[in-house]
DNA sequence: TCAATAGCCTGGAATCGTTCCAAATTTAAT
DNA sequence: ATTAAATTTGGAACGATTCCAGGCTATTGA
């Protein structure tokens, strides 16, 4: 199946030929369910369970292959909350994140809500890849 | 062994006693070595290799629910970097962290350091339990 | 001082998210 | 259409962490 002739896929089609990967099947319909819906973020077994609820047929391990292979394309991005949970976010500007601790969810911060100056220099031979804030949150009462 | 006599170890006694936590053997050694040597960031696994360096008889299940339990105390601190990485923090002050990629290896920066402000403020019915901000680093050449 | 009891430690099994593998399929280039 | 390279797949393997049940150990209070 060569999916470059389908108008309803054509912005993911294209969004993976200028990553670079190649317009299969199953990337073309995981990221098209990425995007649909506004930013989100999503586990692994989220995403396969979504596929599998509106009855795409792609396997466990492609789905890790997709988001691992978006991740490093630029295409999403990882948040890593605790060993074991971790989330790909379809939301790829800068920006933060609240983390609701009870709910395992995250929610998007916009950057310009939060300031982080002053920011020591990098140390020598480094650069900064990218600066996480994360604020975790509890429930109120107790 | 009753290690309540033991001068070595009476820090480490007592701020356990203060956490509520029985001064078994195995808890005060640990608690001990991970006080030993200024602020440090290590695995699990990292504390039971030290252990067992300096002939400790601690098993690895041990070393896990101590960690745990001194996180959930405030002895240590626990920081997550990856699904699969994280690190027990002996420094249990407000600071951030510098993180380098390749040596997959954490550096404090003091909190003055840095300055986060305007946050937004925590969404009702939650309080903020912790600020975090990670600067991951990569190697400048490539 | 010395049971009695609650708590703790341990090795090994189990869990769980993720990655690996090799065979079958699909894509892209000729 | 042919071919080579890339991708997908189910299932096995992996690694970090947790669970478990049986044997110790710290604490207490008689
Ligand atoms: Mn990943
Ligand atoms: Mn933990
Ligand atoms: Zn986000
Ligand atoms: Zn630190």
């Amino acid at each position: 199946m060569i999916m470059t002739r389908d108008r309803t896929f054509t912005l993911a089609v294209d969004a993976l030929k200028e990553a670079g990967l190649r317009p299969t099947r199953q990337r073309v319909q995981l990221l098209h369910l990425l995007r649909a819906g506004g930013n989100r973020h999503l586990s692994a077994d989220d995403l396969a369970r979504e596929a599998k609820k509106i009855g795409l047929s792609v396997s466990l391990a492609t789905v890790y292959n997709a988001l691992n292979q978006f991740t490093q394309s630029g295409l999403l991005r990882e948040v890593v909350i605790a060993p074991g949970i971790s989330y790909f976010d379809t939301n790829i500007g800068p920006h933060h994140h609240f983390y609701f601790e009870e709910e395992r969810r995250l929610q998007d911060i916009p950057v310009d809500a939060v300031s982080v100056s002053d920011l020591p220099p990098a140390p020598m031979g480094t650069k900064v890849a990218r600066v996480e804030v994360v604020i975790r949150l509890e429930s109120e009462q107790k």
